[in-house]
Order: C-alpha cells, then sequence, then structure tokens
RNA sequence: GGGCUCGUAGUGAAGGGGUUAUCACGCCUCCCUGUCACGGAGGAGAUCGCCGGUUCAAAUCCGGUCGAGCCCGCCA
C-alpha cells in the first residue's frame, strides 16, 4: 500500500499503485468523479472515467469519511490543473479499481481544519473524530516527538529510568487523593499517587544515583485551561551528590533551552535564566509566576506619596498599606470604556476601584490629579518614568492585595497591547520559596510548599523559629521554573535527615508519632545512610502547550476529561455493579 | 463552593414579546466530463437545554434548574 504522501514524487509518476484512506471530497461532475482522498500523510485525487464501470459506480455511492481503497495510475497532471495548495497537486490518481472498505454516517462534529469548528463538549465526546483533523495528528505528532527528546536528553546525561507504583499510598499533604479499594484488606486503600515523591527519593537511598521517569501523576483537583483533570505527565528526575547547581544549571536548563531553540525553534528571551526570589517576584511582578516577555514592572510610590493629602491614598498609607503603580505605554489611548473594564478587573482581584493618571500633551489627565500636589505628579512621573502617550494605573492597598491586583492588570494590559511575542519565550526560576505559609481559613501556619524539602539554614534555623512569624520567615531550598507566566517545573533539595523532618513537622505542632506513621518508610531509609540528593519534575503536558503556542491544555492531550472530570467519550466516572461493590466491602450511601 | 459568560435544525452562527424562526456548512433527490471547500435546481430537518411565572401572546421578559467554558477557592 502506498502512503499518500510519497505520490508527489517524480519517480511515481506512471506508477501504478494502490491507496487507501478516508474520502475527504467527492465532487460528482456527473460524467467524471474526483475524489479527495486522506490518509495519515495528506490528501491526494483519485479520477474516475465512467470507462471504469465498476470503479465509477461505486464512487457514486460513496459519501464523506467512507474508507476505500483505490487502485490506479498516478499520472501527472495537465498544465493549468494543478492544484498548488496541497503538496500532491501536481498529480492524480486514474482509478481502475475502487473498493468500498466502509461506509460512514454523517458526522457529529467538523472534522476540518478550515471553516468552522464544533464546541469542545462535541469534540470531546466524538475525540476520535476530532482527531481525524490534521492539526490534531500533527500535534499528537509533535509530542511523541517532544518525548523522543526528552527520553533521549535523559539518557545522554546518564539517568536510569524506573517505572514506580501506581497503586501508591494516601499522602496527607496536598491535592486531593484518588483512592483505590481494597479487595485483599476490607477497609484500607491505595491511592494513585499525586507524584512519585517518596518513590523517588527512596531510589536514591537505593543507590540509583540519578532517576528519571515519564511519570503519571494523579490529583483529584478543579482544572483550569493549563491544567488537566485526573491524571496528567510530569518529567520526575532526581540526582545524589548533588547541589542545586548541578539541578538547575546543568540539567534542567540545558534541557529547556534545547526544547525552545532545537524542538520548537522559538527564541529564547534572555541569554542567561534570570533568578528572582519569590518576595521579589511578587513585588515587581504581582505573580509568582511572572511572564517576562515585557517588564512593567510594579512600582512603589508609597515613599513618593508619604506626605499625600490625598485621603484615599494616606488612609491606606497610614495603615500600613502601600501605594503602588505601572506604567502602561501607550496607555493615554485607552477609552474610558476599556479603562471601565480593567476597572472591573481589578475590582474582581480585590480592588476598591483604580484610580488612573493619562499623560497627554504635557499634562497629567486624571480624575484624582486634582487631589495630588504638583511635587506628586512630578514625583509620580519620575519614579514610574511615565511619558506623553503613557497611562499609570495605581493600586492602593494591603500589599499582598496590590500585588495581587496589579499582577493581573499586568497581564490584561499586556494582552490588549500585544506584548506577548508569540515567537519568544522567556523563562525564569523563582526561588526562595517560604517554608510555611499562613493559613488564613484555619488561623495557622501550614506547609506552603512540600514538606521534603530543605529549609535554608537547616535544623538551628527550625529551632530559632519560636514564633509565627519567624516560621512564616524560613526559606526552603526550592526553585520553580516559569515560563511565559506558566509554572513548568518545580524542584528542589531534599531533606534527607530524619531529625529536621521531625522538626519540621513539629513546627506545625506534628508529633514524632505522625511523622512516623506518614512517612515511616522514609524516615526509616533515611537512617540507613541516605546521599544528598535533590530533584525537580517538569509539567510535561503544560510545557508542550506553551511550546506549541495552545492556550488550552486538552488541546494538546488526546483523552482529556472535561472541566468537571468527566470523560464525556467514555461515560467515565459510572456507577459499578453491586457485586463489586459487595466484594470490595464498599457501600454507596444514597 | 463562589463569580462571569454561554445554551436556537446534524454542525457553526444570526435574531430578541405578535403571521411560516434567518443564514452558512452538512444531509436527501435530480442535472452536470476538469473540479479541487466544484457548480446548478429542488427538498427534508428545530416542540429555540429543562421546569415554572408574567402576558391576550414567550424562543425572546422574570425566577429556578441542568449542562458547558473561563476565573476565584483548591492545585504540598
Amino acid at each position: 500500500m502506498t502512503r499518500v504522501f510519497s505520490i508527489h514524487t517524480p519517480q511515481s509518476i506512471g506508477q501504478s499503485i494502490s491507496v487507501s484512506g478516508w474520502v475527504n471530497a467527492r465532487r460528482d461532475h456527473g460524467g467524471l468523479i474526483f475524489i479527495d482522498v486522506r490518509d495519515h500523510t495528506g490528501i491526494v485525487q483519485l479520477v474516475i472515467n465512467p470507462e471504469q464501470a465498476e470503479a465509477f459506480a461505486r464512487a457514486e455511492t460513496v459519501r464523506d469519511e467512507y474508507v476505500i481503497q483505490a487502485s490506479g495510475t498516478v499520472k501527472e497532471r495537465e498544465e493549468g490543473l494543478k492544484n498548488p495548495n496541497i503538496p500532491t497537486g501536481d498529480v492524480e490518481i486514474v482509478v481502475e479499481q475502487l473498493e468500498l472498505l466502509n461506509k460512514s454516517e454523517p458526522l457529529p462534529v467538523a472534522t476540518k481544519d478550515e471553516g468552522q469548528q464544533s464546541g469542545e463538549e462535541l469534540r470531546l465526546k466524538y475525540r476520535y473524530l476530532d482527531l481525524r483533523r490534521p492539526s490534531m495528528q500533527q500535534t499528537l505528532k509533535r509530542r511523541a516527538d517532544y518525548y523522543k527528546v526528552l527520553r533521549q536528553y535523559m539518557d545522554e546525561h546518564d539517568f536510569t529510568e524506573v517505572t514506580t507504583p501506581v497503586l501508591a499510598n494516601s499522602s496527607p499533604e496536598g491535592a486531593r487523593d484518588f483512592l483505590v479499594p481494597s479487595r485483599v484488606h476490607p477497609g484500607k486503600f491505595y491511592a494513585l499517587p499525586q507524584a512519585p515523591q517518596q518513590f523517588k527519593q527512596l531510589l536514591m537511598v537505593g543507590g540509583l544515583h540519578r532517576y528519571y521517569q515519564i511519570a503519571t501523576c494523579f490529583r483529584d483537583e478543579d482544572p483550569r485551561a493549563d491544567r488537566l483533570y485526573g491524571d496528567f505527565y510530569q518529567l520526575d528526575l532526581e540526582m545524589s551528590f548533588v547541589d542545586d547547581g548541578e539541578v538547575v544549571r546543568r540539567t534542567m536548563e540545558p534541557l529547556l533551552t534545547k526544547l525552545v531553540t532545537e524542538f520548537s525553534h522559538q527564541e529564547l528571551a534572555f541569554d542567561e535564566i534570570p533568578r528572582i526570589s519569590y518576595e521579589d517576584a511578587m513585588n515587581r511582578f504581582g505573580s509568582d509566576k511572572p511572564d517576562l516577555r515585557f517588564s512593567m514592572e510594579l512600582i512603589d510610590l508609597s515613599h513618593d506619596l508619604a506626605g499625600t493629602e490625598f485621603g484615599v491614598f494616606k488612609n491606606t498609607l497610614a495603615s500600613g498599606g502601600v501605594v503602588k503603580a505601572i506604567r502602561v505605554e501607550n496607555g493615554a489611548s485607552l477609552s474610558r470604556k476599556q479603562i471601565d473594564s480593567f476597572t472591573e478587573i481589578a475590582k474582581q482581584e480585590g480592588a476598591g476601584g483604580l484610580a488612573y493618571i493619562k499623560y497627554e500633551n504635557g499634562e497629567s489627565v486624571s480624575p484624582i490629579a486634582k487631589f495630588l500636589s504638583p511635587g506628586e505628579l512630578a514625583a509620580i512621573q519620575t519614579s514610574t518614568g511615565a511619558v506623553d502617550g503613557d497611562a499609570v494605573f495605581f493600586g492602593t492597598d494591603q500589599r499582598v492585595v496590590v500585588n495581587k491586583v496589579l499582577g493581573k492588570l499586568r497581564n490584561e494590559f499586556a494582552n490588549h497591547f500585544n506584548l506577548k511575542d508569540p515567537n519568544k519565550v522567556a523563562l525564569l526560576w523563582v526561588v526562595d520559596f517560604p517554608f510555611y505559609e499562613w493559613d488564613e481559613a484555619n488561623r495557622r501556619v501550614d506547609f506552603g510548599h512540600n514538606p521534603f524539602s530543605l529549609p535554608k539554614g537547616g535544623v538551628e534555623a527550625l529551632r530559632e523559629a519560636d514564633t509565627d512569624e519567624k516560621k512564616l520567615a524560613l526559606v526552603a531550598d526550592q526553585y520553580d521554573m516559569v515560563m511565559n507566566g506558566y509554572e513548568i517545573a518545580s524542584g528542589a533539595v531534599r531533606n534527607y535527615n530524619p531529625e529536621v523532618m521531625y522538626e519540621v513537622f513539629g513546627l506545625l505542632g506534628y508529633g514524632r508519632e505522625y511523622v512516623e506513621a506518614k512517612f515511616g518508610a522514609m524516615l526509616t531509609a533515611f537512617k540507613f545512610g541516605a546521599p544528598p540528593h535533590a530533584g525537580a519534575a517538569f509539567g510535561i503536558d503544560r510545557i508542550f502547550m506553551v511550546l506549541t503556542g495552545e492556550e488550552n491544555i486538552r488541546n494538546v492531550v488526546a483523552f482529556p476529561k472535561n472541566g468537571s472530570g468527566v470523560d464525556v467519550m467514555m461515560n467515565s466516572p459510572s456507577t459499578v455493579d453491586d457485586a463489586q461493590l459487595t466484594e470490595l466491602s464498599l457501600e454507596v450511601k444514597e
């Protein structure tokens, strides 16, 4: 069988061949029928003449998406009959025999890339039809290439691939688990791992030196456009006897650079990947995953406005808040209506309103200008660097709120003014994450990220942290990688000392028994000569999404669940037989 | 759990208290020997997501409900 794509070579002209595929389109001229047949390599035109009576009769019955096999001769098309729009447009197959391999009902979804596209609900329900679209086929093939790059890179860097169990244990921290009831042990459950975290650390204790795995991870949390429900994939890796420099500079950075430049043929925004602290990221960009393809930094004007008589600013500053601003280049062109919609966004993030100054014809045009002194207006312009044609937007509240509001606006303004260059990739490291966080809901200190990373300053720093304030100031030896505003990887230098483990949990009020019950295997393992180790995990679905310019992660996955965690194609989750429940010692409450 | 947006032939959209609900693609029948997202003529196909209310009259207004998308919460 010949593949369609191989037909466009000069050598194939005059050859007898046979192709099979789907009917992409049929053009019936009464006395002459054209069929565009499509396979996984492309499209080629069949010509069926009435002289081939049997083939012609069959061609008349054929419909879109029927599966056919055609035999005939490849013929170069005459000048003027060539189709420059497809690679095989210079040739056609003059059909001698036409076989009908299967019929098709009219499709319930649009399967052409051109023209209308069906809604996502239908696309997911009939995903196998959606996958016939050339763009979807292309995505899956690109993804296979991407996996090859990852595997080859890890092999070349002396990593050993190890597969870890999918039936694992529920872990008390982090995302909600998917539980799997045990038949053999009634009342007990496995859990699908949120990440192979403990297994990979145990591999280090096992002397594996360098481990990696393209690991399925399971989390029962509500999805987003950039976050899948249920299962997703991480390139998970761990290394012994290394510091973060080895992991970050010599392992992760070269891999990402290779993916961006060699695999995706895009341009890196920075020669050297910048590192900023979590605190700096929040203060300068209002986000722990800022998009650095554009700058638009948050500027603190609290000092410039320390003596202001403008009530809103004055009161906030007096209560320990801040006044910050962002300069929007060409922002003076924004209409009142557009500013209103940005104000709406600011309010959704918790702002009371959105003050602004437009710089037009050498003047500061603003509803609040009359409340500010000439000196204050001058200071604002100097500190923000605003020039004629720009606008400055203010956020005033407690620092956390202002950062959140302006961070969101920074993104929205960048979208509005097209500042996100699709050919550029901005990578950065965010480091020095707080080890603990304040949990407002339960009004107590809790883990900020993962309990397995090493607190900077070690056991001494932990022992000195005797107040909530000091606990919250502790910093983890952890590094997150950000790509164009998406968190794509997270890693840490691990804690391999049992005493530090007890201390880390002890500070939150968990006793030694709790730690031993939850992390018994790790604690025990660490007592037998655990090597210092560090590692990371890449969210490879999300990285692929960013590299391919997609904005919805479901578009780069073959069979994703929808936003409610439902597989609308397979109809899962579903009910099960009572017999199955009984065998598992389970009962479903009505 | 909350907010915003959406739900109209098989598909994608328009309409927005009052005769037969509009358009495009697809589907069916017929015609057509150089099209290529062929073309031409005709036709079928929708209780406007569901339930209730207002009204002489509801696809349209109101309330509820179900479903979807995005966002917040959540995601160590």
